[in-house]
DNA sequence: AACTATTTATAAGA
DNA sequence: TTCTTATAAATAGTT
């Protein structure tokens, strides 16, 4: 919408490319916004330039709320996962994480921690995360240079559930 | 854009809801797409309809990457998150966290781990969050309650912290 | 699910 | 850059 109809590829000119971000940025938060009140849904939207500076929004929840969200979404729609769900709820009876809480904070139960000390393990648990899907990525990646010729079908599922995006 | 200018409101009819539910996030989607064609940008998006329905887009890298930035700018432009950066760091030479490794999969080193095992001890670690999350909730109400009246400029900034959306 | 009267977003230009 | 304007695009109400 504008004076010419504009065709839908990057932007060459790179002031253009700017300011056509910055008006379409404003104007997709807009509209995030807006359906996010008339039709009473939770969404996140984040946008990175290409300069890497990042542009967020989300409603309801925090940010990591709605990206939970996700999580549990993912989990509820695998097939195979049920077995899985069941492990996942054994952390919390596994010793090793309440001593992991002991020796940072001094207590093992999460009901006696302050706000602070949540936010602080909540951060403590997500560089774990990172390394955890660094190693992932890692070892994904070994594994596709060895079925270069013809992924399986396994493989192919596990990226799908890996890179779940469209 | 309609026949008659809308007001910016929970709309209230269930099935008007529905409609403009429909027809505005394949908008959004759409515009969301342009803009990252356009102008070179990253984006992701989650949308959750009133029902919990999940609708998603994200270009680029998967979206638990794109999450993982936010995570990553979060910690580099926070003012006084550097004494925690280096708390966080240890949580790899803490031998409890070997340890649940250990005791789940049989060996301690995360480079040893298939895909697979990674893949669950992603999840693993995910459902901690969860209740690390969901205690820092709880905390954070309890906190609210006692502090009803006028809340002071440090709990506003834990709920700026917390709640890092605009 | 299609239509269409309007509103809204925005590409160029000032 | 910010403001304006002509035009394209989205969509509210309707069928």
């Amino acid at each position: 919408m504008g004076k010419k109809k504009l065709e839908i590829k990057r932007i060459e000119n790179k002031s253009n490319r700017q300011i056509t971000f910055s008006k379409r940025r404003k104007g997709l938060m807009k509209k995030a916004r807006e359906l996010s009140i008339l039709c009473d849904a939770k969404l996140a939207l984040l946008i990175f330039s290409s300069t890497g500076k990042l542009y967020e929004l989300c409603n309801g929840d925090s940010l990591a709320e709605v990206v939970q969200r996700y999580w549990d979404n993912l989990g509820a729609s695998g097939t195979d996962t049920k077995g899985l769900r069941f492990e996942i709820a054994d952390i919390w009876s596994d010793e090793a994480f309440s001593q992991l809480v002991q020796s940072h904070f001094g207590v093992s139960e999460l009901e006696h921690l302050s706000v602070t000390d949540l936010m602080e393990l909540e951060k403590l648990v997500h560089s774990a995360l990172s390394r955890i899907r660094s190693a992932k990525r890692i070892a994904w990646n070994r594994r596709a240079e060895k079925k270069k010729k013809s992924p399986s079908d396994v493989t192919r599922n596990l990226r799908v559930a890996h890179n779940r995006c469209d």
